[in-house]
DNA sequence: CTTGACCCTGTACTCTGGTACAGGGTTTAT
DNA sequence: ATAAACCCTGTACCAGAGTACAGGGTCAAG
């Protein structure tokens, strides 16, 4: 299964086959090696490093973060450090976003009661939560 | 306060300038009053939409929903039915993500304490939990 | 009356993660 | 030998929520 085209490559790994250009302008692939007609040839390597962005991207991480895994992919020896650094970045900022969506939750819940207590004279409290509170 | 200037309202506001000019092409905002030179002239009842915007977009809401709202807002009597729909939407919605979001973390925890306990001379495992599990 | 601060328009650019398409060249199967 | 199916490149486009900038017009203070 070396040398495989773009083609044959996006759809073992279940990508778009744009993607895989893509991803070489954003320089999150090297450039593979070229046949003599010129099509990319693609190596078992490639289909292991699109497995783990796959795999990154569902943990949250972003490509330009992706790219910076790879990198670390290289030096084998000393870079677990670094990989527990970026996941405890990824952790705290992961764990920020939830706080904020339950806060929001909350106050969607909150609204949908009032909403549905109120009396039908009464204005819609979502859309009175909405204006605002100070004087504008 | 009536008859504002874009930069008045922006700064009163708290947005950028050129984001109300985003929102008049974007249908959120209706086209304000022009003064004979063309300048935009905004009401009191601009200011409070922004507000309602910046309030609805930190419940989760995206632009065109909140377009969607501010419709309802014109029709008080019968908008609440309407905006409970929208907002429960919204609220299963944000569910979801914050499903999502704890299922990485809670992968993301396992990762790192792994990491952690992981003898220096094996590969780290936040990397190789992002290699491929099948054969490629 | 001129300078600087504001406003106007149109258009392009940002970020993120891709997707689509036109106009060619190549390879493969019949 | 020829058509289908693939590949190449460059470029444009998508969503979403804006931001920036050029080349003008206007307004208010000194």
């Amino acid at each position: 299964m070396e040398n495989m085209t773009r083609g044959e490559l996006a759809k073992k790994c279940g990508v778009h086959i744009e993607t895989l250009r893509y991803y070489e302008t954003k320089k999150i692939l090297d450039p593979p090696k070229r046949s003599e007609s010129g099509y990319r040839l693609y190596t078992r390597e490639d289909a292991v490093k699109i497995s783990f962005i796959k795999n990154a991207q569902k943990l949250g991480f972003t490509l330009k973060e992706i790219s910076d895994l790879l990198k670390l992919r290289l030096y084998k020896e000393k870079s677990c450090d670094k990989a527990i650094e970026k996941a405890q970045e990824k952790l705290v900022d992961i764990e920020k976003k939830i706080k904020t969506l339950n806060i929001i939750k909350k106050a969607l819940k909150e609204l949908i009661k009032q909403c549905e207590e109120s009396i039908p004279t009464t204005d819609c409290p979502i859309l009175s939560k909405f204006e605002p509170s100070n004087n504008l």
